[in-house]
RNA sequence: GCCCGGGUGGCGGAAUUGGCAUACGCGCAAGACUUAAAAUCUUGUGCCAUCUCGAUGGCUUGAGGGUUCGAGUCCCUCCCCGGGCACCA
């Protein structure tokens, strides 16, 4: 790729210099050079550090065909941005910007910019911006009386979250006992079982908690032949290591004669551990040894205090009851909720041993062979065991898991209303689920309001209990502060925004400046360090393993952590190209600084961009990443401004032969073999006269000769001029006149893009230029030149230097360029007109044209026009 | 399905606020130059009628309706083309 790009960019650069594009050559830039992407690093550094980049393992964007992830974005229309092919749905860890954080910003500055509407409404849709709610549904847990609470050492029922815990589950519906265990000072297992024994009614139906060494407890339980429906682990000593266990000699006592793992696992099933990450007195290993020898489902949480010592542990109760958290947009159908469907890729499904049937498990497996495409053409899905309660109506409701629910927006689970949502009726229908209507349709006389399909509109409530009767708006609130009142909802905002997967397992981009270290985990290259670069290797080509080719060269990735500076693993990855362009323009004005990414106060000269042109198909790709990254070096204090463009507009695309012109279709138009047979003043003045330029087309050349003939005629014209005496001067007020409309008009129309009027306007004066040789002065034809230098800026330099030697008796004499001539400006006196045309309608329709002078007065008009020998008739 | 553009002569396309629709260019036709062709220059060129043959009348901006003295332009309904997004709950 290093030296196809030489190749490109040399063909390129001649390309745009011929056509005679007036760039600062001075500060051009590759984003391939070390010297700039060691700044695109430094930028997922700054990122890293500020907590905008993380690693995640979800459901991403894979390319089969490329072998690597992409962005939400770089999926169009579910097809790889680059190639085309189908885009698969993978399960892998890769790193993301947190774009999303900034989602309410992108929106909101959306309003202040002048870009193409078509390009702001894009990003709005992109965003996706919907307001809803955020509704907890209760699991059912089948079988499940009673929960028996066992505190920890030191602790009594009334301490730690037990009183509040025992209300909760008490208001589920369950019976909870919290027994006071003895000697709680100075515990001995084996006593306080022997109490639970006597004093707690323990069955099939019960699920013992243990906090800390209650869970020693819980588990002699176990040992001693109790069978219990679940047991819970919060926050357990596996090992006497914690910090002050010297202090703790009953538990190392009880820790020292070990446990019997297999009786324990026979006599339970369901077991859960819950530890805290930033626990002062049970190391989270002792969690991860226990979750091992019991194969249970470990959950790693932050406690509301280290040790879960808080009076309220919102973690503990949702262990106790665990709940599926549900977004939607149409709280006021809840009472429709019949079903709740779970993404396969649902965190929950995923990471908790739930007992979900295998045949779910089986299909999570099979959708991760699916393409998007596959995916999207027929609704799948499997019941996966489970129940939910609608805390609407209090039901009992199945969950189902299918691919139609997606893992990456809400919160990846939904709860279906298959009468008034076509997605879920279409499912429900095929797996016979119930429809319940709860939203009556208008306008249908059927009092039933049979559906053969779902009625999505807004509507008047019905089977919806005390809701009944409301319109949908009005339900939506009030159904919201009932589901508040309750502790189950809350008002949520959700949007399509993705946050921005930039890692990729191609060759060519700038290595990801990180190192894992087994000792010190994930360590960020130190900025002096910078540039990572990428090494030149023969074999670049994908390898489809989920990793970057660079995996195959120890070279490359085998380094020292700088931290403990033993032995290292770099990050094989590469960084997403469009974060490369993502900044380029701050990079221009200072692309020849080597110790900075750019220099302050040229930045502040130059920036932000006045006007940016380009392609509206990177409304969603580049022109947002662009914004991202300007907002937060903004943030981060680097920039002092949040929008790097002020105006943006969406050049058309030109197409050939009805289709996108690309080397596989071969319809590629190139430029070279119309500027050997015109030249670049005629192909470039042609491509804007084309048509407006904010709208395309395909491209024929059929008119190109039009363009040749007219700059062969300015050529003519300043060839055959004689340069008058100065006499002459302002004897022709019409020529003048037309001058200065001229001036003004091609002026308005560059400012406006218009370029294919403001060359008829050139044509039109040329023309009359010609018809008026003889009475011709310097100033007209000059005007003309000046007019044509943006457009045709070679043979405009050319001729005015004609002019010039001309005009000074012939002296060969080297003038100052063109392009070092001021603008001509319009005197709007001057363009003012004298006589117009006064149109007689009569009864809409012209029935006669005269010419009259203008500042006539509305009686003088009518007057005239009464004269009209014409309109006598009418 | 939703959201943007757009639909005007044979073709690319013009048309400030509603006020001569078709600017400018291509193409085409006739003429000039030429032995001839190309190039160049000049003139003409929306469609349909009518006749006394250079005028007169009518029609025309995707379709239909409306507002207005007057609509390519404003309002309503629909059709077609291009682009974007799309199980987004």
């Amino acid at each position: 790729p290093l030296e196809m790009a030489k190749i490109t960019q040399k063909n390129f650069y001649r390309q745009l210099k011929q056509t005679g594009n007036a760039y600062a050559w001075k500060n051009k830039l590759e984003t391939y050079n070390p010297n700039y992407y060691k700044w695109t690093q430094w930028f997922f550094l700054k990122l890293f550090k500020a907590g905008l980049a993380y690693q995640k393992e979800a459901p991403a964007n894979f390319c089969p065909s490329c072998k690597t992830v992409l962005a939400d974005e770089q999926v169009i229309q579910g097809k790889c941005e680059r190639c085309g092919a189908e885009i698969e749905i993978k399960f892998l860890k890769q790193w993301f910007f947190k774009i999303t954080q900034y989602a309410p910003r992108l929106l909101r500055n959306l309003e202040k910019l002048d870009w193409s509407l078509k390009v702001k409404i894009a990003q709005k849709n992109w965003i996706g911006k919907s307001e809803g709610a955020e509704i907890d549904f209760r699991l059912f847990l089948p079988q499940v009386k009673r929960f028996v609470i066992l505190h920890g050492k030191g602790a009594s029922p009334k301490d730690n979250f037990y009183l509040w815990l025992k209300s909760e589950l008490k208001k589920a519906g369950f019976e909870v006992e919290v027994p006071k265990l003895p000697n709680s000072f100075e515990p001995n297992d084996v006593k306080q079982t022997e109490y639970v024994l006597k004093n707690c009614n323990l069955d099939e139906n019960t699920i013992v908690l243990g906090h800390s060494f209650g869970g020693i407890v819980a588990l002699r339980l176990l040992e001693k032949g109790i069978k219990l429906k679940g047991l819970i682990l919060v926050a357990t000593p596996r090992t006497d290591k914690f910090l002050d266990h010297k202090k703790r000699p009953s538990v190392s006592t009880a820790l020292k004669k070990g446990f019997n793992f297999k009786i324990i696992k026979e006599n339970c099933r369901n077991i859960l551990l819950l530890y805290d990450l930033k626990d002062d007195v049970v190391p989270l290993s002792d969690g991860e040894s226990f979750a091992k020898e019991l194969s249970a489902q470990l959950i790693k949480a932050i406690g509301q205090k280290p040790h879960f010592r808080f009076k309220k542990e919102p973690e503990v109760l949702n262990i106790c009851l665990p709940s599926i958290k549900i977004f939607t947009t149409r709280i006021d159908t809840i009472f429709g909720a019949t079903f709740l469907v779970l993404s396969p890729f649902y965190e929950l499904i995923r990471k908790n041993d739930l007992a979900i049937l295998p045949e779910a498990k089986e299909y999570i497996k099979e959708t991760l062979k699916k393409t998007k495409k596959e995916i999207k053409d027929e609704k799948t899905g499997v019941f996966s065991g489970l129940y939910a309660i609608n805390p609407a109506t209090n039901k009992k409701i199945p969950i189902w898991i299918s691919d139609y629910v997606l893992a990456s927006y809400g919160t990846g689970a939904i709860m279906a209303v298959p009468a008034h949502d076509q997605r879920d009726f279409e499912f429900a229908k095929k797996y016979n689920l119930p429809i319940l209507q709860v939203i009556q349709v208008p306008d249908l006389n059927n009092e039933k309001n049979i559906l053969d399909k779902a009625y999505e509109g807004e509507g008047i409530l019905i089977n919806s209990a005390q809701f009944n009767g409301l319109k949908s708006q009005k339900a939506k609130e009030k159904i919201l502060n009932w589901l508040k009142e309750k502790g189950v909802a809350q008002k949520a905002v959700s949007y399509h925004l993705r946050d921005w997967l930039i890692s990729r397992q191609r060759y060519w981009g700038p290595p990801i400046p990180i190192i894992y270290c087994d000792k010190c985990g994930t360590v960020p290259v130190p900025e002096k360090d910078l540039p990572i670069k990428l090494p030149y290797i023969k074999n670049f080509k994908p390898l489809g393993t989920g990793k970057s080719p660079l995996a195959n060269y120890p070279k490359f990735y085998k380094t020292k952590c700088p931290i403990c500076k033993g032995l290292a693993r770099r990050e094989t990855d590469v960084l997403d190209t469009f974060l490369d362009s993502a900044w380029y323009f701050l990079r221009y004005p200072s692309a020849n600084n080597k110790n900075l990414p750019w220099d302050k106060k040229i930045t502040k000269k130059w920036l932000p961009v006045d006007m940016y042109i380009g392609g509206a198909e990177h409304s969603v790709l580049h022109l947002m990443y662009a914004r991202f990254i300007s907002m937060v070096l903004y943030d981060l204090g680097f920039v002092d401004f949040e929008e790097p463009f002020k105006k943006f507009r969406a050049h058309g695309l030109l197409i050939s032969q009805g289709a996108k012109m690309s080397k596989s279709k071969g319809n590629v138009v190139n430029p070279d073999e119309y500027i050997k047979k015109y030249g670049a003043d005629t192909l470039r003045m042609y491509l804007m006269f084309l048509g407006p330029f904010e709208q395309g087309g395909d491209f024929r050349d059929e008119g190109i000769v039009g363009i040749w003939r007219f700059l062969n005629r300015v050529w003519q014209l300043v060839q055959e001029i004689k340069i008058q005496d100065q006499k002459l001067k302002n004897k022709n007020s019409k020529l003048d006149k037309l001058m200065h409309q001229t001036i003004k008009k091609v002026t308005e129309d560059i400012e406006n893009l218009q370029y294919n009027t403001a060359i008829s306007q050139l044509m039109i004066y040329q023309n009359t230029l010609q018809e008026n040789l003889k009475i011709l002065s310097l100033k007209h034809i000059k005007t003309l030149l000046l007019l044509l230098a943006p457009f045709a800026p070679h043979i405009s330099e050319e001729l005015y230097q004609v002019l010039k030697a001309k005009a000074q008796n012939q002296k060969s004499k080297q003038f100052k360029s063109i392009f070092e001539q001021k603008w001509p400006k319009y005197d709007s006196k001057l363009i003012r007109e004298d006589a117009f045309k006064l149109v007689i309608q009569i009864n809409g329709k012209t029935r006669d044209v005269i010419e009259a002078k203008t500042g006539l007065s509305e009686t003088e008009a009518k007057e005239l026009a009464l004269k009209s020998p014409k309109i006598k008739k009418w």
